[in-house]
RNA sequence: GGGGCGGUAGCUCAAUUGGUUAGAGUACCGGACUGUCGAUCCGGUGGUUGCGGGUUCGAGUCCCGUCCGCCUCGCCA
């Protein structure tokens, strides 16, 4: 064939004259009958190709050359020449190729459609199951490339930084905590599994106690949970582990990865990350993974609302009134002050918040709007107005309320007001048309830390304590001896016990989650006990790591980044499929490949497992 | 597991209340054309309306079931 000696975005102006070879795809071709056009395509750009009988083409290659077809795979021999008109979409735009030797290398069946992204994309479904055209297209060319680039760009940073990068196993110990394990049977002790690593945790700390003192991977995590928009059942994380610091040393590392990352990625200078406590994030906006790019802050109004001769309220407030505050049983009311509200929130709109946090669990929204009275001054208007006119100067003075505001309530008990409050004041930004655009298109970057998680929450089904990030997650140093000496038994001191857990939050989504680790066994003993596994269990599952607690175990601390997401950032998009070289779909399907499959009895059989699934039922 | 949206030519879409032979653009095939660049012009092929039932004189359209895709709640330590 002919080796080409440029690739199909190399060629300018200062090639003319020059004799050239390109192999490619036909990206489109212009018949003119005597004279043809075609553009050539390979992932680095686009040149024009003239084939000219007058101009050293041959006249049997001439009319193979007319029944190219577009993703016919060619190599050309040609000469360089300055075009009589400028095509300026082109960085080749001011040459052309005027071929005098033609190869077709590959000729295709027609395509189920053409990799362009002018046109509107076929259905994701056809697109995933032919990925090899799709990918061929300039904006996932893009995509692989910023990945890349990505990888690129970490890998140098924790070099510089001493970290060791560290393959761990794929086929792991079954752990089922937390999310559901893909399971692999064992051919050699029957009735055996292995699980998928839902992240590589325990050997990072492994690692630590190893002597490793800084260990980065950029790995797969498997979880067999449903998917959405933003979350594969298999998806990439950049795993780091460091030994010998405490909290602020790793909060430090990971900020100056991501200064590092958007500067190298995007050009944008990352300031100083805020440390916002778990406490204020679910306060002022019910959530523990704020999106600050707006403001609309949810105030918690209980004690005025104790005042009001409302129903609704009298009756949430009583719920759980003798429970500490921010108990999760605990009623409590809350408002979001809208400004302009009263103008862009509609009955129609207001109703339907009433439905929305129906969703969550609550029985609805109250509104009230502020317009002008007769008189000029502040007006409660609609809604409960009514009942909050009694103490009209108090509420706006409390809401900080403005003529045009329209105020929302939630009552209920306080997990269920938060959440609430939480998924309504990002429901009525968008409504209200505050939320900015993407940092990839051009809206702010706005990172914070999430720091002072629980320990521990109740899990609402079984009534048992979970922990709330990982089981191997540390108290915060200063809370240590507390939970040593806490009583098992005593729920309110355990709720009380906060973690060195950290979360680095982006324009509302969480994009890495971390923590200090344990490093201690008997810590860690205790942990276990709280969430209700016998010594037992405990040795059955994590006796590896207990036994590493007790040989010298440094103390250590780490953190996870969502690789996929933020590609999904760098290229401005919503959905995971987008940035994955050959993802699934929200059954775990490979439409290309068609896995997950059947296979042979014999198959089954070499692997000790048996379908219960009858063969005519598939 | 629950809720919602969608599935019509290779692809993107249309088809009035249930009513004539299911159309258009594009791709593809044939033809014309020496400067185009999403070439243009002329002509043509192409349909199990996802699948299976049902209602009806008549179903792309209505009903039931099912499969697939997407969105979402639960779930995701």
């Amino acid at each position: 064939m002919l080796i080409r000696t440029h690739t199909c975005g190399q060629l300018r102006e200062t090639d003319i004259g020059a004799t050239v070879r390109l192999n490619g795809w036909v990206n489109s071709y212009r018949d003119h009958g005597r004279l043809l056009f075609i553009d050539v395509r390979d992932r680095f750009g686009v040149t024009q190709l003239v084939f000219d009988p007058d101009g050293g083409i041959s006249a049997e290659q001439k009319v193979v050359a007319d029944r190219l077809r577009n993703e016919d795979v060619v190599a050309i021999e040609g000469k360089v020449r300055r075009r009589e008109s400028v095509n300026p979409k082109l960085a080749t735009g001011v040459i052309e190729v005027l071929v005098t030797n033609l190869v077709v290398l590959s000729k295709t069946e027609n395509p189920p459609f053409l990799p362009d992204d002018l046109d509107k994309l076929p259905a994701e479904e056809f697109r995933m199951a032919h990925r090899y055209i799709d990918l061929r297209r300039p904006a996932m060319q893009k995509m692989l490339a910023t990945r890349h680039k990505l990888y690129q760009v970490t890998r140098r940073y924790f070099d510089e930084n001493g970290f060791l990068e560290i393959e761990t196993p794929i086929l792991y110990k079954s752990t089922p905590e937390g999310a559901r394990e893909f399971l692999v049977p064992s051919r050699h002790v029957p009735g055996t599994f292995y699980a998928l690593p839902q992240s590589p945790q325990l050997f990072k700390q492994i690692l630590m106690v190893a002597g490793c003192d800084r260990y980065m991977q950029i790995c797969r995590c498997f979880r067999d949970e449903d998917p959405r928009a933003d979350r594969q059942a298999e998806f990439t994380q950049i795993d780091l582990e460091m030994a010998f610091v405490r909290r602020d040393q790793v909060m430090e590392m990971m900020e100056g990865f991501v200064r590092r990352l958007w500067r190298e990625m995007t050009g944008f200078e990352v300031p100083p990350m805020r440390r916002m406590p778990f406490r204020e994030a679910m306060e002022d906006y019910g959530i523990d993974r704020p999106d600050t790019r707006y403001d609309l802050k949810i105030k918690d109004i209980s004690e005025f609302a104790a005042t009001v001769d409302f129903g609704v309220f009298k009756t949430a407030l009583e719920k759980g009134k003798d429970r500490p505050r921010f108990n999760s049983k605990r009623g409590v009311v809350k408002a979001i002050r809208v400004p302009g509200g009263a103008e862009k929130l509609t009955r129609k709109l207001t109703d339907g918040y009433t439905e929305f946090v129906k969703g969550f669990g609550a029985g609805g929204v109250a509104v009230v709007k502020v317009v002008k009275g007769e008189d000029g001054s502040p007006k409660l208007d609609t809604g409960i107005a009514k009942f909050l006119e009694p103490r009209k100067a108090e509420f706006l003075a409390l809401m900080g309320c403005e003529i045009g505001d329209t105020v929302l309530f939630v009552a209920d008990v306080y997990a269920i007001a938060t959440k609430c409050m939480g998924e309504l004041r990002q429901k009525v930004a968008r409504d209200m048309g505050v939320v900015p655009k993407p940092g990839a298109e051009g809206g702010p970057w706005n990172f914070l830390w999430v720091v002072d998680f629980p320990m521990f929450e109740k899990n609402k089904e079984t009534g048992k304590w979970v922990a709330m990030h990982h089981p191997f997650t540390s108290p915060r140093d200063d809370q240590m001896q507390a939970f040593l000496d806490a009583n098992e038994e005593d729920d309110d001191v355990i709720e009380s016990i906060v973690s060195a857990g950290y979360d680095i939050v982006l324009n509302g989504q969480e994009i890495a989650g971390g923590s200090v680790r344990i490093h201690d066994r008997a810590v860690q003993s205790k942990v276990f006990k709280l969430l209700g596994l016998t010594p037992e269990q405990a040795k059955e599952k994590f006796s590896f790591l207990l036994e590493a607690l007790s040989f010298g175990a440094p103390p250590h601390a780490g953190v996870a980044f969502g690789l996929d997401r933020l590609v999904m950032n760098f290229l401005g998009t919503d959905n995971i499929r987008d940035v994955i070289a050959f993802p699934k779909t929200l059954t775990g399907a490979d439409l290309m490949t068609k896995a997950p499959s059947h296979v042979p009895a014999n198959q089954l059989k070499d692997v000790h497992v048996a379908s219960i699934i009858p063969p005519a039922a598939t």
